[in-house]
DNA sequence: CCATTATTCAACCAATTGGTTGATTTTCAA
DNA sequence: TTGAAAATCAACCAATTGGTTGAATAATGG
């Protein structure tokens, strides 16, 4: 359905989230510890927690009083499907994935 | 530079953009050839061209009073590299991506 | 029990988005 | 040369977005 693809594009579209995406690479993180690097709110931290959520790019669970934010890599395979039509685009390794990362992906706090 | 990725995704997030892609898969078209089939005003149309342009998602070149559009599959390549990070996808074959044309995006008109 | 921590909710605000209509500009063709 | 076609511009509008603050809810630990 295409409204999916709406939602996860929506939600990748913004810098904060695909900060937060990044970082949950590296592990499952409460929303306290998530909102922590940047300057804003922590409510404006759970909305955008809210918005990958319901794109199905991440999941979370709560155990305690702690909820626990999961990163969903599947959500994006669908839209990979779909601009991978474009390009016929190489496959591509982990390996450019991280010199990307490097160059073009601060470490959030300073979002430019 | 984050703000290629910015206007890349925040352009794909709209139906009506993403259909015009697949429109131009197909051939170069002029602006009024492009709008034809859908619903909304040609001006509308424009400006989503005019915002698929800025993210270099497609080019546009004025030969006498038409001005073609033509699809630049390469701005979705560091977007799909991005991406694939995230998940390890194997590649897909133009076969998947038709399969996912046929299923979920009709042609424009009915954009339901 | 009570204060504290984790998170969300609610109301609000400014900026952006996706659309409209009507006027303009540029180019073609008869 | 003049009228129609191709496209954009400009002003406007409603809805959405991304942020704020302050209050509310829920679970924890001393």
């Amino acid at each position: 359905m295409k409204r999916d693809l709406d939602h996860v594009f929506a939600a990748l579209a913004d810098p904060t989230r695909r900060s937060i995406l990044t970082m949950l690479l590296e592990d499952d993180m409460a929303v306290t510890d998530v909102a922590e690097p940047f300057e804003m709110s922590l409510a404006a931290i759970s909305k955008h927690l809210g918005v990958l959520t319901s794109a199905g790019l991440i999941s979370q669970e709560k155990r305690g009083r702690v909820k626990w934010c999961k990163l969903e890599p599947d959500a994006l395979k669908e839209t990979s499907v779909w601009m991978q039509g474009f390009g016929q685009f190489e496959p591509v390794h982990l390996d450019a994935f991280e010199r990307f990362l490097k160059n073009e992906l601060q470490i959030p706090g300073e979002i430019d």
